[in-house]
DNA sequence: CGATTACTTGAGCTACATCAACCGTGGTGG
DNA sequence: CCACCACGGTTGATGTAGCTCAAGTAATCG
């Protein structure tokens, strides 16, 4: 609803320079000389609608996506027609990563919201890598730290409990908000009960259960999609502590030594 | 035992070129010549030893590494001080990949027996890729692939039960065995069931027990380490056909059109 | 304003973990 | 060379976290 028109139409052409998420994204360790060539090969695609797909599962793979505004999910469909949530994605984060290796997207990726995206034409992206060695560098980071995401995310879904799978979901979505300069413990969740329980690999009752019993405990406050989180380090010990490290944008931001 | 000295000596110090494994790992898509330059950055260390660690947790990165034969199993320790294994690797597969974003190894790997590896110097491979395309992008394909196949076991790991794990597992194993042109109906397992539950999210008897039932089933046949798998398609249709795609490797050899 | 969909709550069941005992095998030292 | 030990693996018995089924309530949509 709001943090929609922040992005003025002005700023909806003159684009990665201006950004508000240049620090999340790409444009990372590139000369500002560039990041205008970075932006000539962008494009800006209008906004899609909640629950439209960006790209379909066996889709041909052409170009990588940054969302810009909104949240997407990345899912696959299975044999026997059930789906299965690999990830939701925010704002400054890169789409379609999985996708190079075999030139096709393995998974589908869904507006939870209304949500706006740029396009990172592959091709000429991999191009002007090949000149601009930061940039080279920039992909192969970025693809280093969601391999990262993906195996703390693996780690647990192998070992931990529905009380800890959840309270590591709501700090990793928490600190990643506040990476992008919103509240880190006062937010809404785009996506439903039923899309958390499929990504933690929980029933939805059981998630349905565990936030009324965070709550009653004080440890959030919730009401349908709005949360609020009460006590951080309860959760985060509850976690085991994973929460700030599950998150897969953190380690970047102090690293650039 | 087999397979042990066919690499011989001549093949341990003339490199990449001459290696049984150049269509698994890096080398693809690359002009002899730059293969050759390729060459020049990779040294081959003197093989590891069972239970010896490639690098540890928190080490500095430094280099990729390849593996030349044996395998090795990655994995964090947690705060609480439990092992949990991310994955398992094979001759011809990259490690380090997920140590690039933020400079030191999130993981630690060690030999599960014994193994010789190629160190790839990041920053010379870094500037290598830089000059030649087609390793930066076999570089990124690389990336991407392992995100696929993370993905691929994080969706088993949230939706599947035991039974289809260890088949999923099995079959994941076995084709990796037959692309490397060994045996993909009978091989011999490196890992620890203990390993094995670790890395499924199970319990070691539950493991224990689905091997044992596996083999009265006539779906296997296992002896200590040693397995045979007898009817490949009842254990596909149990992993519900996540056998195949769950493999890191397979899609790459047909897709090169 | 009715109807469909998202979420919640309750009751019972089951897959798997845990605890415990046992077995085979490979290594070591007497 | 055998006896013993340690360790990885197997098997059984029991407990429980979380799934499933079922029904109710609240929000959303046409």
């Amino acid at each position: 609803m709001e943090s929609f028109n922040v992005i003025t139409l002005q700023g909806f052409s003159r684009a990665c320079a201006d950004c508000q998420l240049q620090d999340l994204c790409l444009p990372i360790g590139i000369s500002r000389k560039d990041v205008d060539r970075l932006d000539e090969i962008v494009s800006r695609k209008r906004p899609l609608q909640r629950g439209t797909a960006l790209y379909n599962q066996g889709d041909h793979f052409g170009a990588l996506f940054a969302i810009r505004s909104g949240s997407i999910k990345s899912f696959t469909i299975s044999d026997d027609g059930r789906e299965q949530i690999n990830a939701f994605h925010l704002p400054g984060e890169i789409l379609g990563l999985d996708a190079i290796s075999d030139g096709s997207h393995p998974s589908a990726a869904v507006a939870l919201e209304t949500t706006s995206v740029c396009e990172l034409p592959f091709d000429r992206l991999h191009t002007l890598a090949h000149e601009v060695k930061g940039l080279q560098h920039q992909l192969l980071r970025i693809m280093s730290r969601e391999l990262n995401a993906d195996e703390r995310f693996m780690r647990i879904l192998a070992s931990r409990n529905a009380e800890e799978r959840l309270a590591g979901f709501l700090l990793n979505l928490a600190s990643r908000h506040g990476l992008r300069g919103y509240s880190s413990t006062e937010f809404n969740l785009s996506m439903s009960r039923h899309d958390i329980a499929n990504y933690l690999g929980l029933a939805v009752e059981t998630v349905s259960r565990l936030f009324t019993r965070f709550q009653q405990d004080g440890l959030i406050e919730a009401h349908r999609k709005a949360v609020k989180i009460l006590q951080r380090d309860a959760l985060a010990e509850m976690a085991g502590n994973l929460g700030n490290p599950m998150n897969q944008a953190d380690n970047r931001s102090q690293e650039s030594s």
